[in-house]
DNA sequence: CAATTTAAGGATGGCGCTATCCCAACGATC
DNA sequence: GATCGTTGGGATAGCGCCATCCTTAAATTG
């Protein structure tokens, strides 16, 4: 009887036990398929992330994906290349798998795509951007607080002309460069020249192109703050190679804490963010949640650290 | 009638016809748990990758996985961390979800790993390795040559005590040491104190490490190839730091053409290895073998090339 | 102690497909 | 023209589970 092996309603002991000794004698593995023809609901969560060439998105990715195999789920991973139709395609496509649970990552999407998921009643958590919104299930951490506090920094390292460098612009990039804006203003040193966008995908090779532009510039910047580590990375590399002092001549700071940043000369400074504790926490909530189990919290704020080096 | 949607056996135009225009009209979709349970076999592949933090990876995984998409099949991706025992957990963990196909990468496995992939009666190909066996199906390029090519530019560069530095120490990682072997016996000029090997996983920082440690070694060496280009990387940054020139002093190889290494200071030479072509004609490949087609050739050799630059 | 409620194991009809069998209609062969 | 393949469409029995109902035994009540 099914019912022993899913603990459900009461079940003597007794039953159990034999129905546990028949089921390892015998090899038995309840059919994935059947049981979701008959329960109308997967083993599946789809989780969708922007793309993998960012490795941000590797961290998250294998913390989450750990937690729901060590769960009995599996994960069926898709990118959204930063796209909004394609997200809503690729939601779509999974919705006729029926997934048992979503993870998808940021806020920002379309009427669309947030009504799928909320028609579909497949359970959702959101990754990356801490929200509060009713109903809505998130694991993150305050982008604009993180951006807040690197600017914070770096004019406590009296740099006065402050340079933000962002690529890909996609929500969270936007809501650093708001944290910097309003840090900024706030010292009434805010210049809207100094904010570098670029909507190409963020890269080493980026970052040092950006790097170049950006000194070429008059009056020159006393630091830049980098939405992304790889563009960092670049313009470090492009400051050693232009023989341009860091930090004496300008100060550089990136954003993830992404590999390498420790090994880079001068070590960069950047704000560190514990992607792979989201990747868990939100796991351990959409778990909660396809079980049909209460959530403590809808939201978890996992946090962010500077982590202060030699570039600034 | 489900005939005329699969194109089975022969079917009336009309009525394929016909059944097209109602399906559309009634936005009729199969049912993937249905379908599984009743033909036997999902539309799923498993795709077993070695760690998603190796850049390496991300390109096949990507690229298969678009093509995989693209022909109506989902992707479940995992990692075996290098782990032979964890490579057949996993797979017997795919296995009760009767998987369309397996995609694994490399040659070496268990026995147990390797009956489990032939009695399952699924379709496999293997990755990254070009091999010649009956009965196995895979795309990659030879490691063995690519070592053995990159040794061989840096004696024609002049160098004499070339040093091999390796890490993880993959099979991959060792065909490219018995590449470059086999060279360097073919001129006298093998030594087995300049091969460097540490199982620790490649990294950066690992790189930076092993640099130092060759540096500090008597007498010194006139080159050192890099199984993997993160190590690489991490030693052109080391000779920055203590002021050693690459590559008069030390010319410096690199592996695998990842991200960034286009970018170092000097640029670095590499061997550029085709991962996404791997991924594609891998997933091609797979794709006639679970529907039952005949492929042109068990393997695929999708080549590799020599990037000379300003390392060497 | 009979009547009623409660608890827990057993039986069974689908879930939505695929594979198989079956049969009608047609052409080919002798 | 009768027999025999052959082609192409329809009907149907599962695939292996889960949800639901049914049944029986035990516990509770008046």
């Amino acid at each position: 009887m099914s019912r022993a092996l899913r603990g459900e309603r009461a079940v003597d002991a007794a039953l159990v036990a034999r129905v546990q000794a028949a089921v390892s004698k015998l090899g038995y593995r309840p059919d994935p398929a059947a049981r979701a023809l008959a329960s109308k609901c997967s083993s599946h969560v789809a989780v969708l992330i922007p793309m993998l060439s960012n490795a941000l998105f590797i961290d998250l990715l294998e913390a989450a994906q750990s937690a729901l195999r060590a769960a009995g789920y599996q994960t069926l991973m898709a990118e959204t290349h930063y796209g909004a139709s394609e997200e809503e395609s690729l939601l779509r496509e999974q919705l006729q798998h029926r997934p048992a649970g979503w993870m998808v990552t940021g806020m920002e999407r379309s009427d669309a795509t947030r009504r799928l998921i909320d028609q579909s009643g497949v359970p959702c958590v959101h990754l990356m951007e801490a929200s509060g919104l009713p109903g809505v299930y998130s694991v993150g951490f305050s982008q604009v607080d993180a951006g807040a506090d690197m600017t914070r920094h770096l004019l406590e390292k009296a740099s006065r002309r402050i340079a933000f460098a962002g690529a890909q612009l996609d929500s969270r990039t936007l809501q650093r460069l708001e944290g910097y804006r309003t840090v900024l203003q706030a010292a009434r040193l805010h210049d809207p020249r100094l904010e570098w966008l670029n909507p190409a995908p963020s890269s080493v090779a980026l970052g040092r192109q950006m790097f170049e532009q950006i000194m070429s510039w008059q009056p020159p910047v006393d630091a830049i703050f980098f939405g992304n580590d790889d563009l960092a990375q670049g313009a470090l590399l492009a400051a050693l190679c232009m023989k341009i002092k860091v930090p004496q001549k300008v100060a550089i700071a990136g954003f993830n804490d992404l590999t390498g940043s420790d090994q880079m000369l001068p070590p960069l400074s950047t704000i560190h963010t514990p992607r792979a504790e989201i990747g868990s926490a939100a796991a351990g909530m959409l778990i909660r949640l396809m079980k049909g189990e209460p959530v403590d919290s809808p939201y978890i704020d996992v946090g962010h650290s500077l982590v202060v080096s030699g570039s600034t």
